[in-house]
DNA sequence: AAGAATGTTATGTA
DNA sequence: CTACATAACATTCT
């Protein structure tokens, strides 16, 4: 069997981080079954991301291009592994574990030139080193748009998803609805910070936790998970008992507290 | 058991 | 060009 090593362990909310697994890749399936193929016996140099976009770069300039979607997910198996479950896109075969792919948006082998188009496309993201904050914080206050819509714009920001989106407008006091160019520089400078804080957090603890552990007086690793989000899919607002209204906001429902986040 | 969901993309409209 | 809406896709969970 070919050889190869991967790291591997994609994080539920989207804003996927890996720690170390040392692995072989054999026999995937599906779609990209040829590609893969070509992937046997190269090595992983490094796994890339940028916002919700993975890039696995393999030793002879192929890249595994994978963007988990809504479903998307990985799953870990013992040697040997069961039968692929489902709509398994890829499998990776390691002494001791086995990792499967199942229903991911993207899962392509692509080239160096093809990735550059997916980046270009990207804005800045608040996790990565080269992320550039001064960019991302013009863009959104010269934009018309609702700031509700224009965080979940992957060309200005990118790897803020759903749930991001209504716990840091919660925690910054703004109201989804508010137009950008109406927003001071440090409102979308707070933002800026709180979602670049809120993601580390997600990528540390493999979950996304927006909550103080001093307000929930419990760490982080012991928080249930009604006591990790303020709003999102909540009755009632955490500060001020007010009920959290819920409304389809740039084709995804967002939840707010409109007490709390008042419009201007 | 229908419907929503931690998402993107392609296409059409104003 | 911008902004926005809609549909299509794929899977799990309630």
């Amino acid at each position: 069997m070919p050889e190869g090593h991967t790291i591997h362990r994609i994080a539920r909310d989207q804003t996927p981080r890996f720690c170390d697994q040392r692995l072989r890749v054999s026999s995937p399936q599906g779609r990209f079954a040829d590609g893969a193929a070509e992937l046997n016996g190269r090595i992983l140099r490094e796994i890339e991301a940028h916002g919700k976009h993975l890039f696995y770069h393999w030793s002879g300039r192929r890249i595994l291009h994978v963007h988990l979607g809504l479903y998307g997910r990985f799953r870990r198996h013992s040697v040997p592994a069961p039968e692929p479950r489902g709509a398994v896109r890829a499998r990776v075969l390691g002494r001791e574990h086995a990792f499967d792919l199942n229903g991911p948006t993207a899962c392509d082998v692509i080239e160096e030139a093809e990735m550059e188009r997916i980046r270009s496309r990207l804005g800045q993201d608040p996790l990565r080193d080269d992320a550039d904050p001064g960019a991302a914080i013009e863009r959104i206050i010269r934009s018309r748009a609702a700031i509700g819509r224009l965080l979940l714009d992957q060309s200005v920001i990118a790897g803020v998803g759903n749930i991001f989106r209504a716990e840091a407008l919660f925690v910054c006091g703004i109201h989804p609805e508010q137009p950008c160019n109406r927003l001071g520089p440090e409102q979308a400078e707070s933002l800026w910070d709180t979602l670049a804080s809120m993601l580390r957090i997600g990528v540390r603890y493999n979950r996304i936790i927006t909550t103080d552990p001093e307000d929930v007086g419990k760490p982080r690793s012991r928080m249930t998970r009604d006591e990790r989000l303020h709003v999102y899919k909540k009755d009632r607002c955490p500060r001020c008992s007010g009920v959290v209204s819920s409304w389809d906001c740039g084709a995804r429902t967002v939840y707010a507290c409109e007490a709390c986040q008042r419009q201007a």
